[in-house]
DNA sequence: ATGACTCGAACTGTAGTACAGTTCAACTGT
DNA sequence: ACAGTTGAACTGTACTACAGTTCGAGTCAT
C-alpha cells in the first residue's frame, strides 16, 4: 500500500462508464432478456449523445450481455435451452479439467474459503449472495488450471450465467446447494480426483436439468 | 441443399464490412503490432464517416485484434512474452483436456484429415498455408471437447496467435512440423490418451520456447 | 551535447443535426 | 379471417464542431 493508493485520475471514458452502468442496470433487471436498448431514449434520459450510447453498447457487447441485430440494434441476450446447455457444457469441460489437476496449497485454500463464504451466505438465506458465492466457488476451481485466459473466459461465462439465473429466478434450498458443494470440496481435499470430477459432473447435470425445466415452464 | 441456397440479401452493415476488411488488412500486415488505427485517415481513405470507422473498430475489438487505450484510440495488439505464454498455457489446457477424451469416429476422421491437409501443405512448402493447417489440426483436437463455446474461444485465440506468428515470421522446417504432429496423431489414433497428452504438451512447450526466443531477438 | 521545458499539430472523445432505409404494429379493404 | 397499406419509431450512416489529450519538434538553460 503506497501513500498514493486510491489516487487516480479519471482514467476512463464516458462511453466506458455508460457501459458499466448499463451492465449494472441490465443485471439488476431494468431490461429483461430480449429487450431492445433504444438509443435515443437512453441518450435523452442520461443526457449524452446518441453516438456515445452506441459506443457504450458496443463495449457492452464485449461482455456478452447484449448482441446486435441488423436494423434492430442492441438486444439483451435471452436464454434458450440450447444456449444454457452450451454454457454448461463448457463449464463442465473446464471444471472437470481443473478437478483432474492437483491444486497447489494456496489454490486449495482459496477453494475452501470460497466454500466457507458460500456456507455463510446460506446461513443468512440471501438468495442473490448465495448465487454469487456459488459461482465464485466454481471460479476458484477453474483457477486450478493456472491460466489467466481461461479464468477470464470463465468469468465472462459466469457473468452471462448470473444474468440467466436472475431472470429465471432459479431457486434451490440453501441446504441443497451447500450439500452438493461440500461433496465436491471433500473430494478435492481428499485428493480423489476421479471423485471430484464425478461430483462436478453430477452437480452440473442437475443444475442444467433444473434450468431447462424452468425454461420450459416459461413457454 | 435447398434451391434457395446462397441467396441472401445484404444482411450486414457498413461497419461490419469495414471491421472484416480491417481485420484482413491487419492480418496481411498493413498494420504492425502496436500501430495505432487513426480514424480520420482511415475514414478519409475509405470514404466513410469517422463514427462508422469507430464502430467498425469496436467490432474489431470483439475479435481481439485491437484494444483501446484512452485518448490513443485503437492499437493493434502486440505480442509480449507474457501474452504469448498465457496464450499457449490456455491452449495446452484445452488441448490436453481434449486429448484425455475418447474421440468419436467422425472426430477422429476430422483430425486425421486435418493432418493430411497439413502434410499436403508441407509438400508444397507454402509457409502461410502450413501455419493455417497446423492451427486447424489443433482446432480439430479441441473439437473433441464437444463444446461450441470452447470451440469459439479457441478459434478466437487461434486468430490472435495467427497474427503473432505472421508478424514474428516464425519458421520451422515443414518436416519438423509434420513429424511433431504425426506423433500426436498416432497417439490419438492408438487410443493412448496419456501419450497423446504428453505429445501435445511437448509440442506446445517447444513452440512457446521458439516464440519466446524470437521475441527476445526482436528486442 | 544533454536534459528540462514549451508549444503546436494531430488526434481522440463527445455532442449535435440530418436523413435514408428498415421494422412493426395499427389500420384498411376485401 | 386475411392480405395489403401506411405511418411512426428507430437504426445506420454522414457531417460538423470543439474541448481535451498526446507527442514530437523546437527552445532554452546547463
Amino acid at each position: 500500500m503506497s501513500a498514493l493508493d486510491g489516487l487516480a485520475v479519471r482514467r476512463t471514458t464516458t462511453a466506458q462508464q455508460l457501459a458499466d452502468g448499463l451492465a449494472e442496470r441490465i443485471m439488476a433487471g431494468a431490461f429483461g432478456p430480449g429487450d431492445r436498448l433504444r438509443e435515443s431514449a437512453i441518450a435523452a434520459e442520461l443526457g449524452v449523445a446518441r453516438n456515445t450510447i452506441r459506443e457504450a453498447v458496443r463495449i457492452l457487447e464485449l461482455t456478452g450481455l447484449v448482441r446486435y441485430e441488423v436494423n434492430r440494434g442492441a438486444v439483451v441476450i435471452a436464454p434458450t435451452p440450447e444456449i444454457v446447455e452450451a454454457l454448461y457444457t463448457a463449464r463442465e469441460r473446464l471444471e472437470t479439467a481443473a478437478a483432474a489437476r492437483t491444486p497447489r496449497p494456496e489454490q486449495l485454500d482459496a477453494i475452501t474459503e470460497a466454500f466457507e463464504n458460500l456456507c455463510a451466505a446460506a446461513d443468512t438465506g440471501d438468495l442473490g449472495t448465495i448465487v454469487d458465492r456459488d459461482l465464485a466457488f466454481h471460479q476458484a476451481i477453474v483457477a486450478v488450471l493456472d491460466s489467466t485466459r481461461l479464468d477470464e473466459f470463465y468469468a465472462a461465462m459466469t457473468k452471462e450465467l448470473r444474468f440467466y439465473l436472475t431472470v429465471l429466478s432459479k431457486s434451490e434450498t440453501p441446504e441443497e446447494v451447500v450439500a452438493q458443494h461440500r461433496l465436491i470440496l471433500d473430494a478435492i481435499r481428499a485428493g480423489d480426483r476421479d471423485r471430484a470430477v464425478a461430483e462436478i459432473r453430477a452437480h452440473i447435470d442437475t443444475s442444467v436439468e433444473q434450468l431447462k425445466q424452468l425454461l420450459d415452464a416459461r413457454r
